[in-house]
DNA sequence: ACGATACGAGACGGGCCCGTATCGTAAGTA
DNA sequence: TACTTACGATACGGGCCCGTCTCGTATCGT
């Protein structure tokens, strides 16, 4: 993989007027990318400091001071740059489309630079909320609007119980998913978990003909 | 909450000989209560250093390094202390098993010092591999295991279908609860949140009557 | 009483880090 | 060309930490 453009990066601080020698591309790159790296190696957050970021980039201290005032900026621009856009949902069955949304969150456990943000942001949610309020905003929102959205179309076109709280679906798809890409290094998320977990959660674990099942 | 005795926590060294002043099992109780007070008020693992620790706990540094070569080793200890026994299961039905092991899962949710290790640690699992497998066999190991039997059973008595991978199944019934208790503060872990996921869980979300569903 | 060990406190040398400032140089605009 | 800003490198004072060691005192076995 390599590194993406990834826009204007500093969101701090504005390059003011366009006179003088311009902000280094790559400068931008190599830094959030080397975040990236550092964290795919195992490097906590804690451990992450401002002067080995700069060290590992190959770059001044004050070139990242320079674009970000402090490491909890330049985390939020880092965060921001594994974000990824959602694949469109086909939108015929509601099945089809929890597949697609599980799926996502697979392949972001398996890869693991994303899989190490997100272990690395829940150990801050109290110390750093502003991070992690950040992160929650743009990764997490984001897909579980899309699964909220994905249940109530389920729920009126009848492929989804009506009687139990949208958000507990939600939980009761993803929530496998991700305590399985969160609580492992090598997350067990083999092919086809996506549609054994929707399946499953749909069809629910009590054999047809158990007595105390709801259907007659 | 008054700090519990808990045994001899420093497994590390031992006391030698029974000659001379003997270890403070004050000391000792205050150490480990000082770290997961810390961790309770939002100290990263990463924040936590020895000089705090031990100065935290009115105790001098000394005190500390007697007891612990280091400071995964007395983490490793601070995790055996929030160890609790898994309550009896009555054995009647699984359902009512399933529910009182998520009620382990959900009141260690809401316990801040407990959620507050459980994240933590995970942000350490590619760090301290040695830590992180120190918590999954004493804390984790143990409540799959009990999961596994209970489905088991209900395998057997045909309360569970048997055509799914009990490892999946465990994470069905315990993800959902997880997700909640990792990725939130205060965790949305509301009473009667057991019962409704094993319920839902077991009957699954799809609509009784619906075309796709497998029972006719 | 006496020797042994633990206690809290803190000094110690060495290390990494913070955020800023200063080099000489590079790369743009006017 | 002159000016302006960014570049990598590195020095700076100040801070926290590591793990060891040394105080003077306390509390045990013998």
């Amino acid at each position: 993989m390599k590194a993406e453009p990834m826009a204007a990066a500093g969101a701090g601080l504005p390059a003011t007027t366009g006179r003088g020698r311009p902000r280094s591309a790559a400068a931008d790159s190599s830094i959030v990318e080397t975040v990236l790296r550092l964290l795919e190696e195992g490097t906590t957050l804690g451990e992450l400091s401002m002067e080995r970021i700069a060290r590992s980039a190959g770059v001044g201290k004050a070139t990242v001071y320079r674009r970000w005032a402090n490491k909890d900026a330049l985390l939020i621009d880092v965060m921001r740059a594994i974000d990824e856009p959602l694949p469109p949902l086909a939108g015929t069955s509601v099945r089809e489309d929890l597949v697609v949304l599980l799926e996502v969150i697979r392949h972001r456990g398996l890869a693991k630079r994303s899989s190490a943000v997100m272990r690395n942001v829940i150990g801050v949610i109290q110390s750093s909320p502003q991070l992690w309020r950040q992160y929650h905003d743009t990764v997490i929102r984001t897909r579980r609007e899309a699964m909220y959205a994905v249940l109530r179309r389920g729920m009126r076109t009848g492929e989804i119980r009506d009687d139990i709280d949208v958000r507990l679906l939600v939980d009761l798809f993803a929530g496998p998913m991700l305590s399985r890409a969160l609580l492992y290094e090598r997350a067990p998320l083999e092919d086809g978990l996506s549609e054994q977990i929707v399946d499953a959660v749909l069809e629910g674990v009590r054999p047809s003909g158990h007595p105390a099942s709801r259907r007659p």
